[in-house]
DNA sequence: GCCTTATGTTCAC
DNA sequence: TGAACCTAAGGCT
C-alpha cells in the first residue's frame, strides 16, 4: 500500500543497510546502466519524504524510487551466510527485479517502480521542493499548507491528495481520515478554516506513524487498539486494517448505518457517507 | 482461468 | 478526460 507511510516503513527497513558494502544488479536486464552506478558504493541513509524515497550512497549519486501503484519492495535477510564473506550476486530472481542491491546479510529487490533513478544534491533538492509537508513528521498544523488551500478553487478531499500541500496522503488515509472527522469532503478549499485544517492535520499526525509502524493503514479505532495492545517485537504480526469508508461502497456506515458512497473527483475514487461526514462548513 | 479494480503520477489530446 | 505504466488480488464463471 504505497501511501506514505510505506515509504516511511521502508525507509526503516532500509537503515540497517547503512554503512554497507553493496553489489547493485538488474536481474530483469531493465537498469543495468542504473545498477552500474551503485555496484560497489557503500550504503547511506534512505529518507522518505510523502510518497518519495531518496537513498543515498557514500560515492554515488542519490537513488531516488516512487512506488507508484504497482511498486513494491523486499528486504530479506539471507538464508544462508555467505562462504566468501561477499555479497551474494547470484541470489535466485522471483519476477522482474528492476534494481537488486546486497550486502553480505540482506537483499533489496525493487520491483515495477513507476519512478527508479539517479539524482544528484540539486536534483533531489528540486524534487522536494515541490513536496508539501509531511504529516509523518509530525509537528503543528503547517501554514503553508493552509495557505495553498486557501488559494484553490479545489474541494477539501482534492487538496487533501495533492502532493505540493500535503505529502503522503493518499486515497485509503484521505477516505478514512474525513470520514473519522465527520467532515464533509466537497468543502471549497477557501472555506476550510484553520480550526478544520488543524484537525485534518493533527489526525494524519496521529495516525500515521501507526501506518509506518505496522505497514498497515489503520485508521479504526478496533485496528489501532488491536495493534496497541500486542506486543512489540520482531515478529510482531501484520494486521489485516478494516475501513470504515474506503471501498464500501454501499455498505453501512459503522457510524450511522446510511450507504457509503462513491465518486469520481479529478480522476480517484472518493468514498465517504453522505449523512454523517456533513461537518466543517463555517 | 478471465475480468475488473486498485494504494499513483505523468503526459497527450 | 483518458491512456499509459504494469502487478496483484478478488470476484466471477
Amino acid at each position: 500500500m504505497a501511501e506514505g507511510h510505506t515509504i516511511h516503513n521502508l525507509a526503516r527497513r532500509l537503515a540497517p543497510v547503512q554503512g554497507s558494502y553493496v553489489r547493485a544488479l538488474s536481474p530483469a536486464g531493465t537498469a543495468v546502466d542504473l545498477a552500474s552506478l551503485f555496484d560497489g558504493s557503500i550504503a547511506g541513509p534512505a529518507v522518505a519524504h510523502g510518497k518519495h524515497l531518496f537513498w543515498s550512497f557514500e560515492t554515488a549519486p542519490t537513488l531516488h524510487l516512487h512506488l507508484g501503484m504497482f511498486g513494491r519492495v523486499q528486504v530479506r535477510l539471507h538464508r544462508r551466510k555467505p562462504s566468501d564473506g561477499q555479497p551474494p550476486t547470484d541470489l535466485p530472481v522471483a519476477g522482474n527485479v528492476r534494481l537488486r542491491f546486497v550486502d553480505t546479510l540482506r537483499k533489496v529487490d525493487i520491483k515495477a517502480p513507476t519512478i527508479c533513478e539517479a539524482l544528484d544534491a540539486d536534483e533531489v533538492a528540486m524534487v522536494r521542493a515541490k513536496l508539501g509537508p509531511d504529516p509523518v513528521l509530525g509537528g503543528p498544523a503547517p501554514k503553508r499548507a493552509l495557505d495553498s488551500i486557501h488559494r484553490s478553487r479545489r474541494t477539501l478531499a482534492e487538496l487533501l491528495m495533492d502532493q505540493s500541500v500535503i505529502a503522503g496522503v493518499g486515497n485509503v488515509y484521505r477516505a478514512e481520515v474525513l470520514h473519522r472527522l465527520r467532515l464533509d469532503p466537497f468543502i471549497p478549499g477557501r472555506e476550510v478554516t484553520p480550526e478544520v485544517f488543524a484537525l485534518v492535520w493533527d489526525e494524519l499526525v496521529q495516525l500515521m506513524p501507526y501506518g509506518v509502524d505496522s505497514g498497515r493503514i489503520l485508521t479504526t479505532d478496533d485496528d489501532l487498539e488491536r495493534w496497541r495492545s500486542q506486543l512489540d517485537g520482531p515478529r510482531k504480526p501484520r494486521p489485516t486494517p478494516h475501513y470504515a469508508a474506503y471501498l464500501r461502497t454501499g455498505r453501512p456506515c459503522p457510524r450511522c448505518g446510511h450507504p457509503i458512497a462513491a465518486r469520481d473527483l479529478s480522476g480517484r475514487r472518493l468514498y465517504w457517507c453522505p449523512r454523517c461526514q456533513t461537518e466543517g462548513h463555517s
